[in-house]
DNA sequence: ACAAAAGTGTTGCTGTTACACCCATGG
DNA sequence: CCATGGGTGTAACAGCAACACTTTTGT
C-alpha cells in the first residue's frame, strides 16, 4: 500500500462533570511547545496495537484515577489543517464522572474544570471541538438519549441540585413546584431517607434515581 | 514518529432509504478476493489529503449518482482484528437517501438494497457493523433525533406510508386513526392536494411535512 | 419573628389512548 | 353492493404549566 493511506489517529477523551448545577469540564494546561501554556483536551496518540476504547479509557484512569468509567464515542475530526505538523484525525470521546470521586477535586495551576461556557484559552483547534462535542452532549442530556442525563447523578442528590443542572442545559427557567411533583409522583426518583441541611432555609430530602423507571425515559 | 503511530483508515457509508414501509440499505456485492462474492458496505480508503467528509461524499456521489446527500457521522471501529491484513479503523457515516431518486432504484446482481432485519451473507465485519449503526439509527429516527425521521420522507407521502415505517422502526402497532389525527391534528403535516390511488380503497391524501412544526419535534 | 429554601394543592390545557363510525374507490 | 383502505368524532385519562399556599430550617 501506499505511504498515502497512512494516518495519525489521535484519541481526545472530553471529561464532563455536573458540577454546582452547571456542566463542567476537564482540562489540562500544556507544559511544552508548540501551545505551551495553552489548555488542552488530554489525549493520547493511537499506536498499531490498541483499540480506541482501550486509549480512552487508559487517559481516564490516568487523569481521574478512577476506572471504569462511563465512555462514550462522540464525534470525528479531519480537517487537514488541525494540526501542525502531519495531518492528524482526531476521534473524541465523551466520559461522565463525579468531580468528588476523581483525584481532580480541586483546581491547580495546570489540571481544572471549566464551564464549558467559560472556556480558557485553547491550543490546536480544542475550543471549536468542545463547542461541537458539547452542543451534542447538551441535546443527548435534555432528551436523555442513551441515558445520559442519568449519568451525571451517580449517587444521591436533592431535586433542586438536578433541577439547577437541567436549568442550565436546557437553558431555560422551570417552575421548581413543576419539577419536584414530576420526579416524585412518577416515582422517577426514590427517597433515600436522608437530608441536606447546608446553610438556611429547609432541608432538601435526598433522593436517588429509580433507575427501572428512568430507563429510556424522555425527559 | 514511530512507524507504529501510522493507521491505515477508511470511510464505511451505510447508505438507507425507507421502502414500502420498511428501514433498507443498499450493499455491494464483492468482485474480488478476499471475500469475493460475499457484500459488503461501500467503502474507500482515506488518504492523508482528503477530509473523512469528502470521502464519504465520493462513495455517495459514485453508488447513487447523487450530490449533496444528507450524510451524518456514526460509529467509529478499531477492533485489532477486523482486517485480514493491516490493522484498519473503520471510520462509518450514514447517508439517507430516497431510493427512487437514486441510479440503484432495482436490485442486481452486483448492487441491491437489503432489508436491515434481513441481511445477506456480509463480508469482514460488516454485519456487525450494519446492525450496531442500524440499531443506533432506529433509536434516532423513534425520538427524530437531529430530525432523522423527517429526512427518510423528503417529497410527498402518504400518511399509511409514514405509519408503516414508523411501527416498523419502533416495532408495535399504533393506532391508525390517531396517528393520522396527531400529524393532521398538529398541523405537522401539510396538505398537497393531491392524491395516491394505487389498488382498491379510497386513495390517500398526499402530505409533506411541515419542516417548521417538525423541526426539534419528539414523536 | 423573619427570611430562605423545600414541599403540597388546585385548575385548566394539551396530547394520548381506545374506541365507534363514516367516506371513497375498485372489482 | 361489498371488500378494502382512508378519514372523522368522542370520551377518559395522563402529563404539563401556571399559579397560591404551607412546612421546615438558620439567624
Amino acid at each position: 500500500m501506499e505511504n498515502s493511506y497512512y494516518n495519525v489517529v489521535e484519541t481526545l477523551l472530553l471529561i464532563f462533570a455536573a458540577d454546582e448545577g452547571k456542566l463542567k469540564i476537564y482540562l489540562e494546561k500544556k507544559q511544552d511547545e508548540p501551545y505551551k501554556g495553552y489548555w488542552t483536551i488530554p489525549s493520547s496518540l493511537l499506536d498499531q496495537n490498541t483499540t480506541l476504547e482501550e486509549c480512552a479509557n487508559a487517559i481516564y484512569t490516568n487523569a481521574t484515577g478512577l476506572h471504569n468509567g462511563l465512555i462514550s464515542q462522540s464525534k470525528v475530526f479531519s480537517s487537514l489543517n488541525r494540526s501542525l505538523k502531519e495531518r492528524t484525525i482526531a476521534i473524541s470521546y465523551i466520559a461522565i464522572t463525579d468531580k468528588t470521586l476523581t483525584d481532580i477535586k480541586q483546581n491547580t495551576n495546570d489540571k481544572s474544570w471549566f464551564q464549558i461556557d467559560e472556556l480558557p484559552k485553547l491550543g490546536f483547534d480544542h475550543e471549536q471541538i468542545i463547542n461541537e462535542v458539547s452542543r451534542e452532549l447538551r441535546d443527548k442530556i435534555a432528551t436523555n438519549y442513551d441515558d445520559m442525563f442519568i449519568k451525571f447523578f451517580p449517587s444521591d442528590f436533592t431535586l433542586p441540585e438536578l433541577q439547577n443542572f437541567y436549568e442550565y442545559v436546557l437553558n431555560k427557567p422551570i417552575d421548581r413546584r413543576n419539577f419536584h411533583k414530576k420526579f416524585v409522583g412518577q416515582d422517577l426518583v426514590i427517597d433515600t431517607g436522608f437530608k441536606t441541611s447546608k446553610g438556611s432555609g429547609r432541608p432538601g430530602t435526598l433522593y436517588k434515581f429509580n433507575l427501572d423507571k428512568m430507563k429510556g425515559k424522555r425527559i
